[in-house]
DNA sequence: ATTAGTAATCGGAATGATTACGAATAAAGG
DNA sequence: CCTTTATTCGTAATCATTCCGATTACTAAT
């Protein structure tokens, strides 16, 4: 399932350094279509495969809540999101501390909670101002 | 997108009365497996579509957030799913007050919150019992 | 009860995101 | 350099879900 070693490769470490410097949480073939001037011969699968790896190392978190297709979030620090069921987009919400609900959701259960999964869904501020 | 008027089939009434008689979260393809003896001739996508018709009049609701497949929740009253990441069964948990959060957090976001999707990850009690 | 109108069904084909494949390439250590 | 093998690329396969057209069967009006 992983590898024992893992190589640096420009594919990766571009892919990585994008997702860095964005809040967009963006999909694989948007992460493709932006790499692609630069990668010519860049191929989707090598999207997929590199985004699986980078989060099997722990450097990003896929999310899956949302639409039919993923999005990728290179901030691992627990957040809230909220998704706009309007335009797609997800914006971070930093206003619930995620730790502290797994310490007390522990206490409630007899299951293991190892993260929480928190989505506000609705309109967001840009698609309230066209209506 | 809606219909005008919806018909009473004896499809449609047999998957809500399965979805509410349980609490395991089925999947389409699941549902479809149960009815088969009953209804024969009964066809995959038929399932999908009054899955699609009984979410749009507010009969239930279908949940994304876990694996690669939907699953559907009859019981529409907000309330937040511990899913295991072991076995994939979702249970429902009733520790935390869904709309007293969704008034909360519309106070601090400039966005229009309209519902909260909460999902604990983890291993549950059955899973943890096997080691 | 008959009829007309049109949702809904079924079966199969199409879609779309993601994954798997195998041959060629390139990172990394000696 | 040389060797090893992780990674790439291009393409084919997968899988859940949606769409299609012909047939069926609700429902309300006659
Ligand atoms: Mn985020
Ligand atoms: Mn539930
Ligand atoms: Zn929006
Ligand atoms: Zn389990």
């Amino acid at each position: 399932m992983k590898s024992e070693t893992y190589r640096n490769t420009k594919q990766r470490s571009r892919i990585l350094e994008i997702l860095c410097h964005t809040d967009s949480h963006p999909t694989a073939s948007w992460l493709y279509d932006q790499m692609k001037p630069e990668f010519p011969s860049l191929s989707l699968g090598t999207v997929y495969r590199n985004l699986g790896i980078l989060e099997e190392q722990g450097l990003l978190k896929k999310l899956r809540s949302g639409s039919t297709f993923d999005r990728y979030d290179a901030n691992t620090y627990p957040h809230a999101h909220f998704c706009c069921t309007e335009c797609g987009s997800i914006y971070d919400m930093r206003d619930v501390e995620i730790p502290d609900m797994v310490q007390t959701v522990n206490k409630q259960t007899p299951h293991n909670v190892l993260e929480i999964n928190l989505s506000y869904m609705g309109i967001c501020e840009e698609c309230l101002k066209k209506k």
